[in-house]
DNA sequence: TAAATTGGTGTAAACGTTTACCTTGCCTTT
DNA sequence: AAAGGCAAGGTAAACGTTTACACCAATTTA
């Protein structure tokens, strides 16, 4: 590997000359311009990038920590985040499932010129450790305690909202939540607007309608306890579902009871479903800006990252209703 | 931000002293230790990254280069990779879409202690300026030219082998291939994988029963060349795809057209398919060892890096077939 | 014409580590 | 008791950059 000693040393200046022809900062001649540029090419050097972060601070780093359940959003994600930030000539270090208290570790270590941290885990100790640290940081996907960071959060609420009111106003009232049972930010808020929109609507939501599962949870846990709330007496005519992997098991569920959607029950998916989901008939969904939450997190942190902007940023995006053909509409008796 | 000179001060030592006991090498006493522990604590020490790998060569950084077209399979080959490489100690540069000659470049910044590089795109040039950097580096996903380089490749010939040998013996003689109509090594090899079929049946193919597509192409694109296909007068009973996204556009098609799979047709995805595709009825297909490509490239990356084991590693992977419910047998009339 | 400016370049310190080499003092050997 | 070995820890160079400062010559300004 050649040094820029060996460039200033070929091409007869000094290693302060080079670095300023190389780095196009400070005065120097066309002539020696020429020279060392052509030393480099001979030489075929090229800059060691420690050497450069250790001296100036900065490493043109930027870390994206993500959960590894997120697994079906990370194209959505990645695909809007890492060409724009690499075209701007940063380098991505992408952590998946890393603790927060980790990453605080890895920021302090000196490692990155920025952070994003998509969905992060409950750790206030942790995220104030990070805040702390002062370097450009943004928290995507949930709402946080905090005001004092920048924040991309979705309005899961809405999601939960819009959907249940959809499947009541199609005349449904026996709606079942199938949720997350970690402490899921998403699960929690969709269901607090699931329970909302019963509510608004003056209807009487069941405790029993919502099921919780864990994302690691297989088919065969959600069989039984699915098909009890089916097969009772006063039958559930509509489900709403919240990720990607808990709507495919549903539908698969529902085909193995011989149901059809949506004449024997009705479905809607919302949350974190991926849009190249096939199903017959088209499903109706809450979908979620991904992609924006994707795109403005990476724009905001280069924001603060090139021109120092510290100013705080908190910005909460709407969900999408996509209706598909999975809902009944039910003719309801006037009361 | 505390340096290891401020630690020294603190514990009343050398720096050379903090750094054995920091890193558990050479030789010092308990109450050294203890002391220097406890400074470091106090001052809420971390060490600087960059510094340490100006001075070791090594950065703890492994390249992860991906093809944004390849979205689908990021889940399973990232979160097969990456938690493995980091519970080693390695952070990952996610590259999307770089070009090889701008990872050389990357590689000769001294970026990386090792690099996988998934489904590189053809260019004899940089990828021999690559291994001439000699540095631990896989190639994943498609058989190399060269034999000098650890190559772990999926074996799509054989993909579109079994498919459509699948199609041929249950009775099938007019199938139509769905691939893609860039340099795609998956889609070209599927498609011979697809020819040979014929041939060792003794079936004449037609040119015309083959469609490629961009990956870029929407489903209007598909529609008249697919409609046409279907419509003449001799109709084609079968459809080999090849990843998901065409997958899931030839599905809408053909449920646009109201036809039935596998009554009216019966079709086999093959290759670069996401695993909760959700189709009714299950799709019959031919999926790539996805999780094994990621395991065993990051297993063999390992190795070389720690143990600077230089062997050259070629593995072929093979694919496997998920019998669903989407191909119809026919009966064939004996000739 | 003296002073000030500016263009071009070099010198050397600094960034925060690791590590080869050295020194010291104590403990074993013989 | 002399020699050797070893544990513990210090000194200083080195890794490859950037950059403040200094310097000189040429040009501009007053």
């Amino acid at each position: 590997m050649a040094t820029i000693k060996e460039v200033a040393k070929k091409a007869n200046v000094s290693i302060a000359t080079v670095s300023r022809v190389l780095n196009k900062s400070g005065k120097y001649s066309k002539e020696t311009k020429d020279r060392v540029l052509e030393a480099a090419k001979s030489l075929n050097y090229t800059i060691n990038i420690g050497a450069r972060g250790l001296k100036t601070g900065k490493t043109q780093l930027i870390a994206i920590s993500i959960p590894e359940y997120y697994l079906l959003q990370y194209p959505e994600i990645l695909a809007n985040m890492i060409p724009y930030l690499s075209s701007n000539g940063f380098h991505i270090d992408l952590l998946i499932n890393t603790k927060l208290i980790n990453l605080h570790k890895y920021i302090k270590e000196g490692r990155y010129d920025g952070v994003i941290i998509i969905n992060p885990e409950q750790d206030d100790k942790a995220i104030h450790n990070i805040v702390e640290e002062n370097i450009p940081c943004i928290f995507a996907y949930k709402e946080m305690d905090r005001e004092d960071v920048n924040t991309i959060s979705i309005d899961f609420f809405q999601a939960g909202y819009v959907g249940t009111k959809h499947l009541i106003k199609a005349g449904h009232k026996n709606i079942i939540f199938v949720g997350r049972n970690e402490s899921s930010f998403a699960s929690k808020e969709i269901e607090r607007g699931y329970l909302f929109a019963h509510d608004e609507y003056g209807i009487q939501y069941k405790e029993e309608n919502i099921l919780r599962f864990s994302h690691k949870d297989a088919l065969d846990s959600y069989r039984t306890p699915f098909e009890e709330l089916i097969k009772n007496n006063n039958p559930s005519t509509a489900i709403l579902t919240m990720d990607h992997y808990n709507t495919y098991i549903i539908l698969k569920l529902i085909n193995d009871m011989g149901l059809k959607i949506p004449l024997d029950i009705s479905v809607v998916a919302c949350g974190e479903i991926n849009k190249l989901i096939y199903t017959l008939p088209e499903l109706t969904m809450v979908t979620l800006p991904i992609e924006q939450t994707a795109r403005l997190s990476s724009e905001i942190l280069l924001n603060a990252i090139l021109n120092n902007d510290r100013v705080v940023k908190r910005v909460k995006l709407m969900v999408q209703m996509m209706e598909g053909k999975s809902v009944l509409k039910r003719l309801t008796k006037r009361q």
